[in-house]
DNA sequence: CTTATGATGTACT
DNA sequence: GTACATCATAAGG
């Protein structure tokens, strides 16, 4: 079995953490067996009371609850009304913050990203956080799921995890600019793509 | 290529 | 009531 990346590895500022998905894989399992290899190449960083943009820019809220949370979980919420966005939530329990992620390149099971994707294509496939959510068949359900530990939803898939991050092949060249979609905190550039694919 | 707009649920003022 | 970490589609250049 691959690497498996412990929850230490997360308790690290959202910045730094948000860099270093670039690179990393992400595999979805589906319980009839189907498997997709994806290639993080776009994320946000977001924190608490500095950040503006930041569901946790205010108080903790039953919705935001997860960015206090454990590292290594996942923050998923719902959005205009139809879209999901999965955020990986990093620093020491008590600290919100988490990494948005908003893109990614197919490398494995294309066939069952279009099946999710009707009418999308090649690098159409999950270039934004609700593309890659919809695309990889993730929604409130995976709201804090453990990277770093066991979850519920594993026991529906046969022989695996329902998503497992696997570590990048080392650094990767990127660029960094303002996060997209916010009205405040413009003048941060704390979104981060992956340059020369 | 660009900009504009409707869809839709939940959180919050 | 308004805003929202969005997307697909339509219309314009």
């Amino acid at each position: 079995m691959s690497a498996v990346v412990d929850r230490a590895w997360f308790n690290r500022d959202a910045r730094e953490l948000a860099v270093r998905l670039l690179g990393c894989r992400l595999v979805r399992r589906f319980p009839d067996g189907a498997a997709v290899t994806v290639r993080i190449n776009e994320t946000e960083a977001y924190r608490g009371s500095d950040d503006p943009a930041s569901h946790a820019g205010r108080r903790r809220t039953p919705r935001n609850a997860p960015m206090f949370e454990r590292p290594g979980i996942l923050y998923v919420y719902f959005t205009y009304g139809m879209h999901f966005c999965m955020n990986i939530v990093c620093e020491e329990e008590g600290v919100p913050a988490a990494v948005l992620i908003r893109g990614a390149a197919v490398e494995e099971g294309e066939e069952h990203v279009r099946a999710r994707r009707p009418g999308a294509s090649g690098r159409r496939l999950l270039d934004g956080p609700a593309k890659l959510t919809k695309g990889l068949g993730i929604d409130g359900a995976f709201n804090r799921y453990d990277l770093a530990g066991g979850n519920e939803l594993d026991l529906d898939v046969p022989g695996g995890r329902a998503l497992t991050l696997l570590p990048g092949d080392g650094p990767v060249n990127y660029r960094a600019t303002p996060r997209i979609g916010i009205s405040a905190g413009k003048d941060l550039l704390w979104r981060f793509v992956t340059e020369s694919e």
